[in-house]
DNA sequence: TAATGTTTTGTTATATTATAACAATGTGTA
DNA sequence: TACACATTGTTATAATATAACAAAACATTA
């Protein structure tokens, strides 16, 4: 048998949640809200996670615990991800930017390592909550 | 009383621990090592790592929640931090490269968002596990 | 279709990481 | 000294994540 190419039934029901937020979820919350569905521990849901992770359609925040739903159809394939975290209201927005993108996968330190991936958090006070 | 400008006994028996490590360390980790020192709680540690943190004096990697000592004096100033990440040998690195963080610092997306802060972690494979 | 090997799932238990709450102690200032 | 407040110690608990293993689902092929 080989390795899926589609999403399993947990993978769909927790996707389809992570989808509808606007914001991250985090991995409990993610399990209350699909209890109903029938996915009864937080294995089932780590598992799910873990998985829309390494086919990019999800996105862990690191620096927050949480999960949220790629919004840049490119991340499947780059495995380089950036996103600007707001220490306010905690919005957070996934960076699609090509020049940015570019600039950090061509990036080379004088260590001779080659990078395969990187993930850029940016945090600050977002347009909203500036203004009140 | 004002707010402490040197460091507190815990903060400099975990800053010693800590900056004696080539590597990153864990919170846990950290407790086991100082408790002939007297630190006895979790509390304690997570206490002492905070403030290191927020002065600059250590980096939390946020994708392997572990500390490290900081290897660039100016990231006391600028909250502007970049490693690199050997996902074989889990070595990480300070990168310290003034053409990174000036392109960062100066990185603009269009939500017209101002950051004051950013953490980028790369991923690979360092030169030594390569050539293994 | 039955046997086989593998992936995915379900389940229980437990490990790891981090914080809440509050009393006690220390320290600078008036 | 009296006050304000920062820091510490302590216990308990919350939040995040994984180990281990049996059961079920599924593709392959005999
Ligand atoms: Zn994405
Ligand atoms: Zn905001
Ligand atoms: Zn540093
Ligand atoms: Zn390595």
């Amino acid at each position: 048998m080989q390795k899926q190419t589609f999403l399993t039934k947990n993978q769909q029901i927790v996707l389809n949640l992570v989808e509808k937020s606007s914001q991250p979820l985090k991995a409990y919350s993610i399990l209350f809200n699909v209890q109903k569905k029938g996915i009864k521990a937080p294995l089932q849901v780590y598992r799910a996670l873990d998985r829309l992770v390494e086919i990019g359609k999800i996105h862990k925040i690191e620096s927050r615990n949480a999960f949220i739903a790629c919004q840049d159809s490119s991340c499947q394939i780059s495995k380089a991800t950036a996103f600007s975290i707001c220490e306010s209201c905690e919005k957070v927005t996934e960076i699609n930017n090509s020049k940015l993108s570019k600039y950090l996968k061509n990036f080379k330190d004088n260590s001779g390592m080659k990078y395969s991936k990187y993930n850029l958090e940016f945090f600050g006070v977002c347009k909203k909550c500036k203004n009140k």
